[in-house]
DNA sequence: CGTCCTAACTTGAAGCATCAAGTTAGGCCC
DNA sequence: GGGCCTAACTTGATGCTTCAAGTTAGGACG
């Protein structure tokens, strides 16, 4: 029990240590505040934005499911609860698809796609105050390499893409 | 409803999407992945871990809720009622503080000592693989300072301290 | 054409987080 | 020293996430 893969466990370096710090207290506060702003200002959170705007640039305003899980790095069923709860609310309505397998759509509504445009603004606004426009474009352009890295390093063999 | 607090609302360039998708799905991905590694290989949570590795360094291994709950970056609530399943599963005590107010420590037991110092490897093991050792010094010590700084964004005024 | 297989989804229960209301223990002020 | 105030928690309800188990629609194999 106290030794889970290894006989030789290398601590974290002071430096390392320090910022490590910083990349668990940003994880942990940046997915809260975007949550507080979204539901704040829109009444939503910040994973259903993610599935509405993911939505809203699809040509057709619509997608499989499984895609969208994809795309937003969620479980199929976490997405399927959610789905759910948005179609209650009117805002996607689900659509089998007559093919083979059992594959279903996920169609963004009207009512859907203008709150994703309400929304929008005040959360751009949002992710551009605490990140884009704090950081020089140098920090930027490396938060963004190191991120894909990292995500690539918890799964490896992906593409990215959500809002 | 289609202009929160703002008029202008300048959108993202290509770079700064392409940056801020990476980004997104790091917020997303990284506690996912620390989550089911301290899930499958200890039976605890990444929240539950933090509260457990705060109070295992401190010289008494006790802290005060209200400063638990800052150093792990969660609401008092949501302490609260994470150190009551704590406390059912032996691994922490609450004391009252005699002095004034109505302050309350928690105390970390022999168990719950034993927890951390055994779930501690397989962690930083797992922070290692996906974090420090994925990226260059260079790297790392941006993405810490980056780290500090949108914090500081969101709440100006803090330290940080937590594991 | 029947059986097995897989992929894609669904569902229900259990656990965890959040939100809004309480509660509690002292200070403060007259 | 009695009423009021604040800070620090606690609690219960509600909602979201996860987990494990089920369901469904074809395809492949014999």
């Amino acid at each position: 029990m106290a030794n889970d893969g290894s006989d030789t466990t290398p601590w974290l370096t002071p430096q390392e240590r320090r910022a490590w710090l910083s990349i668990a207290a940003l994880i942990v506060k940046l997915p809260n505040a975007l949550d507080a702003q979204l539901q704040s200002d829109s009444g939503i959170g910040f994973f259903d934005y993610m599935v509405l705007a993911v939505l809203s640039e699809e040509p057709r305003r619509t997608l499989q499911l499984s895609d969208i899980a994809a795309a937003t790095s969620a479980s199929l069923s976490r997405l399927s609860h959610t789905v759910t709860r948005l179609e209650r609310q009117g805002l996607v309505r689900r659509e089998r698809i007559p093919g083979p397998g059992r594959r279903t759509n996920a169609v963004l509504t009207d009512e859907g796609y203008a709150k994703v445009v309400a929304a929008a603004p005040a959360h751009v606004r949002r992710v551009r105050d605490l990140v884009i426009d704090a950081l020089t474009p140098t920090q930027l352009r490396t938060l963004g390499t190191v991120g894909a890295r990292v995500i690539e390093r918890i799964d490896p063999g992906r593409s990215c893409s959500d809002d």
